[in-house]
DNA sequence: CGTTCTTATCGTTTTCTGGTGTTATGTTAT
DNA sequence: ATAACATAACACCAGAAAACGATAAGAACG
């Protein structure tokens, strides 16, 4: 067992782990040749076809004769962070954490971020439950479970993301108001929560507005990142949920912000 | 090639054939024992609980200590009619036929029926194109699509149909309006569309409110038959699309009172 | 017009997941 | 307390689908 910091890409299926690196790998060298990235791969030209294909219809990619080259970082790095989902384990206890905040007959939202799929697998204990969601694989998983009203928060389609945005999901948002509301980011400064694309921004402030206690689930890694949209102060939140390995002197920064924090033990 | 009219259970997984199977069985008996349908079924009992808990997800039975009994009829037809989607090569006919109408750059609304579903399946060459439904699997395949805006129509998920519905799918319904709307019914007459249940009901309605070519596609066996809530006359629709195996004084019965039909060929 | 790049098609391999029974453990009724 | 019933937890199998490369056909470029 390897301690790689970051490149924890297990829980992958080989295609999509190679999808992602190849997706770095173009960012990395703004623009590459098919035949490069045979070289640098190790697999068939028709592999690397289809791989950039499938890149190219969730956006990270831009293909044209003789070669691919990098979408806007925005895009990219929102989609390769949520591809290669990184520290399952840091969110599976930030999921167990956040647990514990739920009581059954609860209703509660969740945005569109791998934590908040890990938080939908402990769902089946706390029934009955209504969960507002516009995340694709959560609506998947959640439709398989007894005992839990799912309210879908329709929209238009983004397969960066695979889920559901823009106007009509802030006005269905808008219509909701749940008791809890679990979401994450993809960038935690000390005082604020940041995100990529505008789109979702517009989405996630409508769910702030749409719950009564508000969660950010944060695993280590998003922290002392930053991100082009200003989403929210942390204080907006009620609590900001952190792992284990987040450092010391980081937690303390936030909390001298005004930010309730607490820390999810593996 | 035997003529078995309604008993065309083919292309159905084997589990769910027998899920079909068993939910017809306890209607018919009212109440039974899981040791009963261990005997009828020649499968195990763990099988059978397995079976019979999700019918009762699903909302076709109820399951207490010693048994299950059978759920209001509605429900159960609505879902049994679903579930052992019958005449899977006449939809396809009626799909094709369809597809005709569809321009590259529309909107085009569907509803939750296997109907539609076929007609997903051809939507890869008419792109670009616009497609709003509230029905789940249709989502779930148009997600995977390059070249098509999917708009999900959220709403509270329905085991029974694997849909969504209730007000919040009818408000996102009307906050739209598509050029075609393709859509089915549990019963049609001579005069008039049919449903089973209310809820579907309000929202088919606010379809067609939504769209400015509204398309019925109607397999034979949905003919003659009828259902609890009468959905709308047939006048109210553009076309009426019927395949080829419907007998043709029906389809003089419905051009005799003004609907304009169309025979799909197989 | 030929070279280079891309896509389509097919057959093979591999991987997965769905479906199942068995055994073991838990739960409810009598 | 015990018997009947229900669920949980494995392990297994099979069929299906994904993944891949080789070859061939097709398009864009110079």
């Amino acid at each position: 067992m390897t301690t790689d910091v970051d490149g924890d890409t297990a829980e992958l299926s080989r295609p999509a782990r190679r999808q992602a690196e190849i997706a770095a790998y173009v960012v990395k060298h703004g623009s590459v040749s098919a035949n490069d990235l045979v070289e640098a791969f190790g697999v068939s030209v028709m592999t690397v076809h289809r791989d950039l294909d499938e890149l190219e219809r969730q956006g990270v990619v831009r293909k044209y004769r003789g070669g691919v080259s990098a979408q806007p970082t925005s895009v990219f790095e929102s989609n390769v962070a949520y591809r290669l989902n990184t520290a399952h384990a840091e969110k599976a206890a930030i999921a167990r954490h956040a647990r514990a905040m739920i009581e059954p007959g609860m209703s509660v939202m969740l945005d569109d971020s791998t934590s908040a799929l890990s938080l939908v697998d402990l769902f089946e204990d706390i029934t009955p439950l209504t969960v507002a969601t516009n995340f694709l694989p959560a609506i998947t998983k959640l439709a398989q479970l007894r005992d839990i009203t799912l309210l879908a928060l329709g929209g238009i389609y983004s397969a960066t993301h695979d889920s559901f945005g823009g106007m009509p999901c802030a006005e269905a948002v808008e219509a909701l108001h749940t008791d809890l509301l679990f979401c994450s980011v993809s960038a935690v400064s000390p005082t604020h929560a940041f995100h990529q694309e505008e789109e979702i921004v517009l989405v996630k402030r409508a769910m702030l507005r749409s719950a009564r206690t508000k969660v950010l689930l944060v695993d280590h890694g998003k922290l002392q990142r930053t991100a082009l949209h200003r989403l929210a102060p942390l204080t907006d939140f009620d609590v900001v949920i952190v792992d284990e390995k987040t450092p010391k002197d980081l937690i303390e920064a936030l909390r001298d912000h005004g930010a309730t924090v607490e820390v999810a033990e593996l």
